[in-house]
DNA sequence: TGTCCGTTTGGAAACGGTTCACTACTATAT
DNA sequence: ATATAGTAGTGAACCGTTTCCAAACGGACA
């Protein structure tokens, strides 16, 4: 029971090395028969190819390297798990690494990977705004966070933001605010896009415009409880009676903010968020939020890379439609237009 | 600019190749002016070893593998992060894998770490009854949730519930409630007993014993809020002034609970958690916690596996101590027992 | 001066696979 | 029947290191 080698398997199965390791790689030319000799002999041995000399000389790694800004933040937690699922299902396994949204160690970090020899790199960049140094040669792939120089996969940040914001409008809500994200931020910008899109054409009972309301806010928790007391610190009147937060840390900090001012959810208050995050079904009120398919976002990424799936150019990223998760923190206005008229 | 390797190092220093490993490997035997010329070459050629022939070579990889249940867990998330920093600082990446909290899955990806011949595992063991099955000679930590027949790394979940229950008490709580883990898990069931190491000698201000109250739930925020429901359901007299929760999210879970049930904090009842996760610094109240010195966990699991650190024995795991992290979910309970007797 | 010993260095084997040029054999076309 | 093409399988070279052994060298000691 020593250590067993491909010629171990070799002899016992009466062929040549060289055809135990067409056996493994699954080239064509070797009979039914013998492959299936070969194969049981592999199996009985319970031999295991050492990935190592296999690397050493195919240049094929089967490791995949992923960098991500900061595993604290749970929508990055989910990208990773999610990636690491897909890559697993490719028969890849993932080298996990944080570059702390730092430029420098993100730098370092890629060039780790480069040494490593990883078949693909999966990045969320740093928030910095240089470049990020991709070693040449190696497939990279930005997710989320889409930079201009490199190909991207991401969900529809826009379309699912119109999803969103229609979603309240169909409700009818008019006064419909926005927490949009950090400004520099292309999610961010993408979201209050959409939430542009929906408002711009919309119209009161009366037929009037409706004024858009939004506020710049970092993605996180606190900025969201802070961005919805300041939205929600108006009369009553001109209060909104929905929001629209960019994430759902924002939105669940927002909630947070309603239930401070006495804001019953979801009658006086409809609030949508974004992303999906798993704490978002398992708050009270369970967020009603646009969620972003993840696991076929990670999926694209992976399959780009190992070139399963042709590589989105760089102008335009492979785009992913998000889906309206509509639960418990959304409702109708209390007050209906119409009810509004006629109380005048 | 082509492909540069030990043999192109040697020519150009006019050593032979042994000797250039031997400067890789800072083998003593190698003189100081000839280092410092094969050095000056590394540099100026940028050559850099590949791993595998190395690894193939010298059977060390300077891999980790790291297994956790489920990485949307954010204090596994936190410990993940903790652990690649860790690794990274020793000169070594993290291959991650997630085990869904599933024996079968998780008994695959430790084989495939086998297969990828890691230097060490780190593992968070699902939780299914089973033994996990360790490939013999791989150095394996598990971390959190201890196994009996492997060595193991965690807080100290005992000394660190019973910080947290002296706090309460020393606040002048009596009434102090306890969601406990879920029983059967290790880290719950140690938590319990701290504070019911602390609990029992207590005596109220007329020395009457005090009773110990809890209730098993699972770790999460749901099971949390459904516990603090429970336990805050019952005349003001009787209910507890204040609930120590064995984890953040429960204690979350119960803050929500506490909200629904008007019940102001910290006047009318005191929060503590357990973990220290980044979100319980995030919500408002800013949660009291005991926080788990996870960089130093994680740090001492890299070193133990890594050798640099005396492996801890089978049935003594290395125990780290927590910090208490006062912030706004406790107070003082707003009737103190003097002013109780008082208004008899 | 010669011997012995320790240190530094050179050269080659070894690691465990993949790949490639080549042979042996079969089936098909001429 | 013979040339031809195609397929299965062989065996050795090769990938880029580490490691081992022996050789070269230099100093200490007799």
């Amino acid at each position: 029971m020593a250590k067993r080698g491909i010629k171990d398997v070799a002899e016992r199965a009466g062929v040549a090395v060289g055809t135990v390791s067409r056996v493994l790689n699954d080239h064509p030319s070797v009979t039914a028969e013998v492959r299936a000799r070969v194969k049981a002999v592999i199996h009985e041995l319970g031999y295991r190819p050492d990935p190592f000399a296999r690397s050493m000389r195919s240049k094929v790694s089967r490791l995949i390297g992923i960098v991500i800004p900061d595993l604290t933040n749970p929508f990055f937690a989910e990208l990773v798990q999610c990636a690491e699922r897909a890559a697993s299902e490719h028969g890849h396994n993932v080298i996990f690494m944080s570059s702390f949204d730092d430029a420098a160690k993100e730098a370092d970090r890629l060039a780790q990977l480069a040494g490593r020899k990883v078949d693909g790199i999966i990045i969320v960049p740093s928030n910095s705004p240089h470049a990020i140094k991709a070693p040449k040669g190696l497939p990279l792939i930005t997710v989320d966070r889409l930079l201009p120089d490199h190909p991207g996969v991401a969900a529809d940040h826009r379309a699912g933001a119109r999803v969103a914001v229609e979603y309240l409008a169909g409700l009818g809500h008019r006064r419909i605010a926005c927490i949009a994200g950090p400004s520099g931020s292309r999610p961010a910008e993408d979201r209050l896009q959409g939430y542009l899109d929906v408002m711009r054409p919309l119209r009161d009972h009366r037929g009037a415009k409706v004024e858009p309301l939004f506020v710049n806010a970092a993605f996180d928790y606190e900025s969201g409880r802070a961005a919805g007391t300041f939205l929600l610190a108006r009369p009553r009147a001109e209060r909104p009676t929905a929001i629209f937060a960019s994430s759902d840390q924002q939105a669940i900090g927002c909630l947070r903010a309603a239930n401070d001012l006495g804001i019953p959810l979801p009658a006086g208050l409809s609030i949508v968020g974004f992303d999906g995050i798993p704490l978002s079904n398992l708050i009270t009120p369970r967020l009603t939020t646009i969620v972003q398919p993840m696991p076929e976002i990670a999926d694209a990424a992976i399959s780009s890379l190992l070139g399963r799936r042709k590589m989105p150019p760089l102008g335009k990223p492979d785009l992913f439609q998000c889906e309206l998760a509509v639960r418990e923190s959304s409702a109708e206005p209390v007050l209906e237009p119409a009810a509004i008229n006629a109380s005048r």
